[in-house]
DNA sequence: TATATAAGGTCAATGAATGTCAAAGGGGAA
DNA sequence: TTCCCCTTTGACATTCATTGACCTTATATA
């Protein structure tokens, strides 16, 4: 694959984590843009695309004099552990009074995972249940 | 038989998949067009004809610069699980030819699915794919 | 406290690739 | 010959990357 900028922004990066303490980097976005060679909000794009919280990150960061951005990588048990299904119901219940999805498709849902579920390992459940609410979001905003 | 062009770009991939490390290369749409002094969207048709699942291969693709397409040529577990998800994608095709379920729930079903199964081992997939089977046939009788 | 300086954030424009779709072309079987 | 199916083509759409002008916020200093 021909590397793109972002591409090797982003292999910069995460080798510097793989190195750090605890999975945590502190980069100065202007300093790292000159590393290499560009303007510094590619810098955020990169950020942005790459070490948002659906790829497994969390990013803090501050403006003005000593100002940083923080890159943490959320561990196996934030990133695996799903959510229950109350939680997916309650979702489902919200993107309902949203419009997102008719009453009929949120009853739909209800139901294949209610029946559906049962044979599934109970550790894989609560992923499954992030991963299908993911997929939705995914697909109410093609919609 | 005559070769016709798509024949060609077809063995020169296998040629180049069978050459490589993993079963899987990238390649440049536009390049390889070049190469064979066609347009580009020739090259997607061979890929869409020639290289699909059913054929037991896997394709990704990235757009805008330095963008690629991606081949993978699928292990036979992964060509199982695939058979099953396209009988199960058939089967929702079917209900809702029976009008027991919309379009959109249709698409947001196998949405659904490719988003969310990625995360499933494989012989849970199977599983699953009869389980919500079964669930929709139950759901739908109770509408 | 007021002002200057030093960060990072946002957004829209542009360019570079792939995707989609419909129409036209061509070759083989009946 | 005719018809059907697979190929081939091209116009147009969509997505991703890159850049730069301008905005916001925090700190340092007079």
């Amino acid at each position: 694959m021909k590397k793109s900028l972002a591409d090797k922004i982003e292999q910069y990066l995460k080798v510097l984590i793989d190195r750090s303490e605890n999975y945590e980097i502190e980069i100065q976005r202007a300093e790292l843009a000159e590393t290499f060679d560009c303007v510094p909000s590619q810098i955020t794009y990169v950020i942005g695309t790459r070490f948002n919280e659906k790829c497994g990150y969390y990013t803090e960061s501050r403006r003005g004099g000593k100002g940083f951005v923080r890159i943490t990588r959320l561990d196996d048990a934030e990133v695996q552990a799903g959510i229950s299904r109350r939680e997916f119901f309650v979702f489902l219940d919200q993107i309902m009074a949203m419009e997102l999805i008719t009453e009929n498709e949120n009853r739909m849902l209800k139901h294949l995972v209610v029946s559906s579920f049962k044979q599934v390992p109970g550790e894989i459940q609560n992923k499954l249940f992030l991963a299908i609410k993911a997929g939705l979001e995914d697909f109410v905003d093609l919609s």
